[in-house]
RNA sequence: GCCGCGGUAGCUCAGUGGUAGAGCGCUUCUCUGAAAAAGAAGAGGUCGUCAGUUCAAUCCUGACCCGCGGCA
């Protein structure tokens, strides 16, 4: 039955952890050391223009390893997973045919799950007119319209969670058919590296981090975003850095409540970063450099 | 020293004569094309202290302590 085998795949290595743990950094020697490329999986890293605020690699940190799926989309336009998951399919083919390690690194988990995991999605394309109109429903509405068009999908769905609701009716207005089973086809074979950070150190580095960035020009970067024609809508949906720094900008809050607040979202987003990956048991959790290279030593063997 | 106002959850504050709530924060969790998104659940309080009135006080009365403002 098609069931491939492990050694038939290809090897890619993924590098994951919250926000300022070091992946970059350590994706990068990973690939001078073992010949590979980097990946990354990184909801704004995608972005073109969003360099500070995103914590992209520099050219410099790069060390010459080339990067792929950075810089891929104006910030105006909306990207998704399921573009994530094409873009970076295409990715791992290209470096493998040349020979070398894919090394995908990145915070965003859907991201890594979506190319990982092989999730399919339904091939249905975001219809915003339709979910503008969705949006003025109430969320009961929306659960009482999918119970009654799909109460298998309402059973296991988030009645409260309207994004999720609107998506579902979305893909059963466009299909006309229930929302299909979600699937999953691990494509490749893989190696999960996970930094382990301290929670408490890994607060201070986020300051400090935010600190430098703001030195670096980063409130600067996001004036020039909003001069590019990018909305302040989309700046605010755009989240954390872009979000707070737009509203310091528009003069809703003060410089000092800006980096208040945005210093405790950042926080609170490493601690979701660290829920995602709780529990996963294919995760090897590293402290040092030492121990991803035995890994991934004895993984490429 | 006197007068006024206030002292309730980690913070900002509602509120009631029958032992308490909100927002934010905190903890945990979910994840089907927005994922830095969108959601869910939970833990926190002898209601400043002591005494009195009352069947019953966080709420009424008194004293005291603390903070803020004004007058001296």
């Amino acid at each position: 039955m098609g069931i491939k085998r492990n050694k038939d795949k290809l090897k890619v290595v993924v590098v994951l952890g919250p926000t300022s743990s070091g992946k970059s950094d350590l994706a990068v020697e990973i690939s001078k050391k073992f010949n590979g490329e980097v990946i990354s999986a990184d909801s704004r890293q995608v972005y073109k223009k969003m360099d500070i605020g995103s914590g992209k690699v520099t050219e410099e940190e790069m060390q010459g390893v080339p990067h792929y799926l950075l810089d891929v989309v104006d910030p105006k336009k909306r990207f998704s997973v399921s573009d994530y998951k094409k873009l970076a399919e295409k990715a791992v083919k290209q470096i493998a045919e040349k020979g070398k390690l894919p090394i995908v690194c990145g915070g965003t988990a859907f991201y890594i799950k979506a190319l990982m995991d092989g999730v399919v999605f339904p091939k249905v394309s975001p219809d915003w007119t339709l979910r503008r109109r969705l949006e003025k429903k109430t969320t009961e509405e929306l659960y009482q319209e999918l119970e009654k068009k799909d109460p298998q999908r309402a059973e296991n769905i988030d009645s409260k969670n309207k994004v999720r609701l609107i998506r579902a009716l979305e893909i059963i207005s466009k299909t006309k058919k229930p929302v299909p089973k979600v699937k999953e086809e691990p494509p490749y074979n893989s190696l999960y590296i996970g930094i382990d950070v301290d929670q408490e150190e890994l607060e201070e580095r986020i300051e400090k981090r935010l600190d430098r960035r703001i030195e670096e020009g980063m409130i600067e970067e996001v004036r020039s975003l909003k001069e590019d024609g990018v909305s302040w809508e989309r700046l605010e949906e755009l989240g954390l850095e872009y979000r707070w720094i737009a509203r310091y900008l528009q003069g809703k809050i003060d410089y000092e409540e800006a980096k208040e607040r945005l210093s405790t979202d950042i926080k609170k987003f490493s601690k979701r970063q660290r829920t995602w990956w709780r529990g996963d048991e294919r995760i090897h959790w590293i402290k040092n450099l030492k121990e991803a290279e035995d890994l991934v030593n004895s993984f490429i063997k």
